[in-house]
DNA sequence: CATGAATGAGTGTTCATTCAT
DNA sequence: CATGAATGAACACTCATTCAT
């Protein structure tokens, strides 16, 4: 795949050359249903230069996790004008998001789908992910309710939660977005979608205003 | 697990007894961790037992998902009370689903964890499932539109997206829910939360009006 | 080997089986070089079964260890005839001794070669054993040196030095007696050879006179 | 080990060193669980220059069996004073052996220990080694016996079984003395013992006299 | 029905060994 | 010489699955 085999490559090389690999296997067929002799074949070398260099399929998959997580926090934050607006910085992240997420379907499948199900150790490297795009969130929202004037302002509790529910949310979208077979909806329109919804929440949020039990 | 050993049973309460153990297993460990071993002992039967009546680890799975995902249809369907507001008819489905994966984080962590991380023939059956629930939302979105007067009807795509989005964030929420260690919020606060939110967007939606690149 | 393969063997007889080819390989290979797949075809069955049965390599060696080692034990035991004299009763546990090991020579392999080479779990069961029968010749030492009327009685101290010679010397003469190819001494020569040659030292230690440097 | 990484090291140098690692290595984990890699670290030098002088690992166990062989029995042979009489050179020999077996534990584990586990090719270069230990005992008993005029002399069989029984009590008590956690009997109070004790059986033999199943 | 006996096919992992630079 | 890159072959161990009793 790319490589030819049998040809000397520095180390660091290789090692991404596996990772391509091992993402897309883990993402297609879960961490125990991978193997590792796969993963090397697809990645052009012997399985013991993978042990050599990732030690174990834990430590692998661990590599995997760790470096796509950090890819798409470094996607959502380089998405983002720092002097913008909050409502501006919002649509920016949530769309360096979904344009991240569409392009690399393999490593948001192992972030989203696979890690979270295979025991603490994996899951808690996600959930380490997901509270950095939680608690950035959350900071934005804050900003948004004070730009607005907001008074008074909503208790930190609430821009949480809402903060909680636009990440779920997202990640649901993101799912749904590259779940379809021929040509799902452009990253743009689905964070247009999920903020024009959200805006509303949040409006409500500000307005002290939401649904009630007629 | 319940079953006194020996006891003669009908063959569709032994089923049962296999599928309580194979859900709680399945969900605990995944798929392919699971042993049929495992799933033997806990259920209290004899392992060709299990291969008797369920046949295979991948149909015994397929069965599990099966019943679970009628269960929560059912518990879902059941809550709606049929004459009521289309709001009203909302609230009741959310209280429902919340209520019923609260109650059975095993069947939920079955269908929404495990099913979808194993391959195209457990994920199609979930995403069964999920259709007829985005479908029944869909509907309650264009009745409640209706109902409200808006002028023009949003078209059937909008509809479709908010319910889309609508049941990703519930099924965001249920695992955020189930999630937490001690006390969790309530299936009813966790409906109400969700139920705010939507009810802005969705009156956006009737207004015709959202957030806009500024 | 004996056992037709295929048949169905209750599980003890099978347990035999498995732990006669695993002491037959690990005296022929050593611990490390012997391999479970070798130890099962010898067996006459699959490498599941010797898992299933004996749970890993470590545990079947440490069987083995234990089953040749309480045969051993067993055979000098029996043959030493309880009312004799202290004499007769050590040339008898001589003469069951070489008996023993010649009889069986992978199982004194196991015990004296390949055991103590691999580490100190499967060392001290050996040593565990060996402890029982140095304090058995401990014993006859002291009875010995009584009946013989020995004033002062020799201390605890030197009778267990004696023993432990006595034993090293016994294991020395048993690989030696073992390793010839054709038609090595039998073992009622070879016990007479060690009882000579013991007895003198008794007769030394009793009577207190030594070799001492001219 | 106390090379200096990098420094220009003759072979013979060189050679020596990997000597030196790789009867640590083996001694302390056996010809099998030693690792080449481990070997060429403590070495302090590549994998491939190892390769380069030793040839494979079968090679490097024999140069250490052969090293240490011929180590012991110069160390034997340098001990004993040519003009003396046969019970002083007796003497010195055991008193040579024990002392080197002391100071080298790690060459005796690899001699006496290990390498006869490890199938003929090794156990053959050790057993050569031993024949020329027990033909040189077998003839200072020769020796001795015709020094104290004994007549008629025995019979060569009965001093060179004598002979074998003396080192094969004495490889006993090296593994003994060698055993001991704290502080082991010196190498003189070792010979002293085992001198003591083959005193006795070499006088009976000039005597005729022996224990007799009474 | 229930169960103990049994296995084919595969998994993750290691290691001695080679070769281009 | 020294080294980083690379692998073929094997090994311990597991599991879904079957069948005779």
């Amino acid at each position: 795949m790319g490589a030819v085999k049998g040809k000397r490559v520095p180390r660091a090389v290789r090692e991404q050359q596996m990772l391509d690999a091992a993402v897309r296997i883990f993402a297609r067929r879960g961490y125990r249903a991978a193997s590792m002799d796969e993963i090397a074949e697809l990645a052009g070398v012997s399985k013991p230069l993978v042990y050599l260099y990732l030690h174990s399929k834990e430590e692998l998959f661990t590599a995997c996790i760790r470096r796509e997580a950090a890819a798409l926090v470094t996607a959502i934050r380089g998405a983002i004008e720092p002097g913008a607006a909050a409502d501006r910085q919002m649509w920016e992240g949530l769309n360096g998001f979904f344009a991240h997420t569409a392009a690399h379907p393999d490593g948001w499948a192992v972030l989203h789908v696979q890690a979270r199900t295979q025991g603490e150790p994996f899951a808690l490297e996600v959930a380490a992910m997901r509270a950095e795009i939680v608690e950035l969130v959350t900071r934005q929202i804050a900003v948004a309710t004070r730009e607005a004037g907001c008074v008074p302002e909503p208790a930190g509790q609430e821009a949480s939660a809402l903060a909680e529910a636009l990440v779920g949310a997202a990640e649901s979208l993101a799912d749904w977005a590259g779940a379809e077979g021929a040509e799902g909806p452009s990253a743009k329109e689905t964070a247009a979608t999920l903020m024009n919804f959200a805006w509303a929440g949040l409006g409500n949020l500000m307005r002290g205003r939401g649904w009630a039990l007629g």
